[in-house]
Formats: structure tokens, C-alpha cells, sequence
DNA sequence: ACCTCGTCCTGGTTGC
DNA sequence: TGCAACCAGGACGAGG
């Protein structure tokens, strides 16, 4: 499950292995990646165009090529990218010189899209509120959109418009290091607070950055290796484990539809 | 406008 | 040991 953290990390190791490259060949393997789209329109057209630049966009990897399109990847669950051949493989890129970008997708939810120039920045806009670790996302901002919901905290923490990024895991890291249940209605949370929230958010990601992600399941970074944050979880996964805080067992509980650890004592 | 739930999808794990 | 049921969850659409 790439959440920011992972999709950064791809990104890093991405960039100096496409900048400049030109995409000689494209196949699409399966036709729910591009749906509703036919894979061979989007296959012509990315054929031939060179890659600008490698960047993220909340859990979205952006390809910026010289035809002023760009190719949107959103990996879902289970998408991942390597250069070997290996099972699942869903997409392949040729590019100059030889080397093969193939596209992994166990579970088959990712998708691929391409934007002209004009249409990138709106719908990223449309589908992502601030990045967690720009100065765009104020205490301010987290606030007033806590004030207006009455949905469980962790759920709205999921909302990508809220911040851009957060998934299952991070959003329940980030409300252990806030000390903040993740039952509680996330209008409920006191506006003095919220700085701890947003601080805890950005040093959960953070610390996932640093230990190139977690590698949980489907998730391997497109050199091979593994993430290490999932050794360092407090909580996410732990149910019946010692709180690293207080020692209470970590609970385990259903918010969303999603399963959320947490501290029953020390998360209020 | 907001909220909850079902859907998509496959493979690993669990339980009988 | 076999096999079916269950579980993982990001985004989206339906329905309340």
C-alpha cells in the first residue's frame, strides 16, 4: 500500500534512471490499467516523447515529457516498479538505450493516466489538498478542516484533499505520535491540539522517508530493496503489543472499513 | 454538503 | 491435507 513515503522513494530512485530518456516502446499488458481509455491510444501516446522530469503529487507519481503531456501513475495497493522481469507484470516501458521499466500489479487497482499540459495542475488540485511537508499545510488550514466534520478523525485524515499522502498506516502513526484517538470525531479535536496533530503528521512521513518506506506485502522500490519503516510501526499492525509510550496492549479496531491500531490509554 | 458502505482485485492466511 | 472463507485497503460511486 504506497502511501507518500513509498511513492517518494520511488520517485527518488526513478528520476536519474528517466530524466532524458526517450520512451521507445509501450506496452500496455492489461486493459484496466488505462480503463476507461483504450491502452493503444495511450500507448501512441507516449511513444516517442522523452521524460522531463520525475515528481509526486500525494501518492501519484507524475512523468512530465517533452510532447507537454504527462503520464499519471497511481499505484493503489499493490503497484510497483522495477528494470527485471518478474511476475504480474502489467505495463512495460522500453526506453533509449536498451533498459526495460516494467509495471508490477498484483491486485490489478492502479491506474495510468495522461494529462495534456493544460488539464495537469486542475486535477491534481481536484484529487490532492497540501502536501504534508510543504509550508502549505499550516496547523490553520488542518484545523478548520477538522472543525467541519463529524466523521471519525482517522477518517478524515484518509481524505486526500484534507492533506495529500496519508494512507492506513501513516494515518495511524501520526495520531499515535499526537496522542489522538483515531475513534474520535475529528470536529471534536481541540484547536490547541491541532499543531501537534499537523507536526505529528509530517514527522511520521518523515521518519517512513528516511527508511525508504515500509515493505509490507506488494510494496519493493524500483532498485529491489526494501523499506525498513515497517520495523519501526508503534502501533499499525501491532494489536495486543505493548504501547512503546505507556506499555497498555495496542487495540485494534475498524474505522471506515479500514483496520486502525492504537493505544486505548495514551490516544484520547 | 457530509457520511457510510459496497465494489474492484488477487494471493496469502485462517479455520474447519 | 484440502478447500472455502476471510482479509488486506485507495479511490470512487451509490444511497441515506
Amino acid at each position: 500500500m504506497p502511501e507518500l513515503p513509498e511513492v517518494e522513494t520511488i520517485r527518488t530512485q526513478l528520476e536519474p534512471r528517466l530524466v532524458g530518456r526517450r520512451l521507445e516502446l509501450v506496452s500496455i499488458l492489461d486493459t484496466r490499467l488505462t480503463r476507461p481509455l483504450d491502452p493503444r491510444e495511450v500507448s501512441a501516446e507516449l511513444e516517442g516523447a522523452r521524460i522531463e522530469a520525475v515528481e509526486r503529487r500525494g501518492k501519484y507519481l507524475v512523468l512530465r515529457l517533452d510532447s507537454g503531456s504527462s503520464l499519471l501513475v497511481h499505484l493503489r495497493m499493490t503497484g510497483s516498479f522495477g528494470f527485471k522481469p518478474t511476475s504480474h507484470e502489467r505495463a512495460v516501458l522500453e526506453l533509449e538505450g536498451g533498459e526495460r521499466l516494467v509495471y508490477r500489479d498484483v491486485r490489478r487497482f492502479g491506474t495510468w493516466l495522461v494529462v495534456d499540459a493544460v488539464e495537469l495542475e486542475p486535477y491534481l488540485s481536484a484529487k490532492n489538498g497540501p502536501e504534508p511537508l510543504s509550508a502549505r499545510f499550516t496547523s490553520a488550514w488542518l484545523a478548520n478542516q477538522l472543525s467541519r466534520r463529524r466523521a471519525p478523525l482517522k477518517a478524515v485524515l484518509l481524505d486526500q484533499r484534507v492533506v495529500a499522502g496519508l494512507g492506513n498506516i501513516y494515518a495511524d502513526e501520526a495520531l499515535w505520535r499526537a496522542r489522538l484517538s483515531p475513534l474520535r470525531s475529528a470536529e471534536s479535536v481541540d484547536p490547541e491540539d491541532v499543531p501537534r496533530l499537523q507536526r505529528a503528521i509530517r514527522a511520521a512521513l518523515r521518519a517512513g522517508i528516511a527508511r525508504q518506506g515500509a515493505s509490507l506485502r506488494d510494496y519493493a522500490t524500483p532498485d529491489g530493496v526494501s523499506g525498513a519503516m515497517q520495523e519501526e510501526f508503534n502501533v499499525y499492525g501491532r494489536e495486543g503489543e505493548p504501547c512503546p509510550r505507556c506499555g497498555t496492549p495496542i487495540a485494534k479496531a475498524r474505522v471506515g472499513g479500514r483496520g486502525t491500531w492504537y493505544c486505548p490509554r495514551c490516544q484520547r
